[in-house]
DNA sequence: TGTCGTGATGTGTACGGTCACATTCTGCGG
DNA sequence: CCGCAGAATGTGACCGTACACATCACGACA
């Protein structure tokens, strides 16, 4: 007759059977100098025999340490914080650390609460993938004391960010459409309160004006395919333009969707431009030319700065990741 | 002179400001009963003034309950998985448990570390979305105690799973393309030890052999559009087809490039069908004909069954969603 | 040979909760 | 007015670990 529930092997079972105290068995668990090779080899075996494996909450309750970093990610299944995130969690893990993912809306609550949620989680730093820009007020009432950094943000004020310029990104895309000798640019913007839509929109517009062009006042969508193809469909009825940049690659792919059904060609009559260059993008018909932000790669440097912050090393830093214009088939000169 | 650093406010402290025991506190934080209310609206009080937070740690420690939720993903970003994970996290919250996530390459022992290293985290359950075959060795190999639930999996030896059915939505699709009047119909398949691919391409087989057509070797891909695209420019070789069933939509997105590159057009040269219907595929051009499953909701079923058995339900489940077949136009009579 | 420094190991305690059990406070029937 | 059941509340122990400090063994050195 056994009993109903065998209890996990503790640091002092450890012990008991390897002759040692249990804070001999804890050195060895932390690596602590000053340990006999024999008895750390001892006590090696014996945890290896048991099976045992510390226990993460006992541990973080001593230490105050999680050891987990807070992911607090926009509501969606997008492309870009969805690679970002994935980067991140491998690069957490690889460094010791776990990352608890929490996903939001975003509305001031449901940020705030996600915040509340992964503060209550004790987590030691949070990466902040919400492009919003309700979140900082979000971080500003919260108070929140422990590290952490913003993606996909220009702004200065707060401790560390870490994003592709998007604002050079938006100026790529359209000095291209410009350079080919467009006059009538159209743009699809990403949603009105989104820091990166709305700093891709600031870059059309510099170039726009820098060029002295007519502002047409750009389309606001919401990152979808199907977005871009009802824009399309809206546009067809004044075809009064020869090219369009797209805030997202998707919506560039709707947009061509409506374009070809209504007789335009592309890139012939119409030049398009996206943004992101998706894996898909290089295959879509026509391939498409967009603009590339590594998206892996902001995930793994927002991971060191926050871990080189946790380390202890101070100071602000803003790294911004320059984004490169992939010129394929979607555009041609007016 | 502050001191350097202010400890959280306990439940001691809770206890002290609303004049009660600390027990009592408790038991308001876990909603018991027996408290008169005057007395639960005091320590309420307190403990928003005091923005209280109960320590998880502390509280795992003791109840042996992490409320916690492990997911073993597969180490990729595809459209599918992730859209799971989101599902998953967003009911796990809502039900008050919390999701950690950990991504695997598709070998034995990456498999194995992850299950590990959700172990150590002492995770309730595990949610296992790694579609390999691998994945149930280690399972057994760990001597995995803990409630899990597979995705993606038609395997009948694992107490839980819940998946949309691969094998009817390979038949789905080719039966499809079989009604149209096709005889040489090509597969496209996924990696080798991926389940859902197998099964995939098990239900293309059997249509194939129901109609005695005659059967060609599979083509095993990796998912990617560049994949297909690749594919497709080999097979450009020798056009003796008239169909393709890919197993999922990307790979479909490169093969129709390489075939309009070829000058093959689709549907009236070819048709080609696909499998996921990722939101983009509605704007391929032309719109993709493919079979729908519905990551979301298999995300949130496979959630609702590890809760079950958490509260104490038994038996095992093999739930399966039927997948649907969405005809869009890249499919044609031959 | 006694003292001292140093490496190796052990002991006590705290972390912040929950659980089992003990105790006190109510209101009500006899 | 007492006794008692049941509600309300309090007390002690414990969960598994890390840290601070105490202790021990041993060789070097005066």
């Amino acid at each position: 007759m056994e009993p109903e529930k065998v209890r996990a092997p503790n640091i002092r079972d450890v012990a008991r059977l390897a002759g040692v105290s249990y804070q001999t068995v804890s050195r060895v668990l932390n690596d602590s100098p000053n340990i006999r090779p024999s008895t750390r080899e001892r006590v090696r075996q014996v945890i290896d025999e048991l099976g045992y494996q510390p226990n993460q909450a006992a541990r973080a309750l001593v230490t105050n340490r999680s050891r987990t970093i807070g992911v607090l990610s926009g509501d969606t299944a997008h492309y870009g914080p969805t690679t970002s995130v994935h980067a991140i969690e491998v690069a957490a893990r690889q460094s010791g650390y776990r990352v608890m993912i929490t996903n939001t809306a975003s509305d001031y609550d449901s940020i705030r609460s996600g915040l509340d949620f992964l503060r209550v989680q004790a987590v030691e730093a949070i990466v902040i993938i919400a492009p919003q820009v309700r979140v900082f007020d979000a971080i500003a009432d919260i108070g929140l004391t422990i590290p952490f950094v913003t993606l996909d943000s220009t702004r200065r004020d707060t401790s560390h960010s870490m994003s592709v310029d998007q604002f050079a990104g938006g100026r790529l895309a359209t000095r291209h459409l410009i350079d080919l000798g467009h006059r009538e640019i159209e743009h699809i913007a990403g949603p009105r309160d989104w820091i990166e839509a709305d700093a891709r929109m600031r870059g059309f517009l510099h170039e726009i004006n820098e060029a002295e062009l007519n502002t047409r006042p750009p389309i606001l969508g919401d990152w979808t395919a199907d977005f871009g193809y009802h824009a399309g469909r809206e546009m067809l009825r004044h075809p009064d333009f020869s090219a369009v940049f797209c805030a997202n690659d998707q919506m560039a792919l709707g947009l061509i969707h409506a374009l070809h059904e209504g007789g335009m060609r592309v890139p012939q009559d119409v030049s398009v431009v996206g943004f992101d260059d998706i894996p898909d993008a290089a295959y879509f018909w026509p391939p498409l030319t967009t603009v590339r932000q590594d998206f892996a790669e902001i995930g793994r440097r927002s991971l060191a700065i926050i871990l080189d912050e946790l380390r202890g090393s101070t100071g602000a830093s803003h790294e911004q990741i320059a984004p490169e214009l992939v010129v394929r088939g979607s555009t041609a000169p007016a």
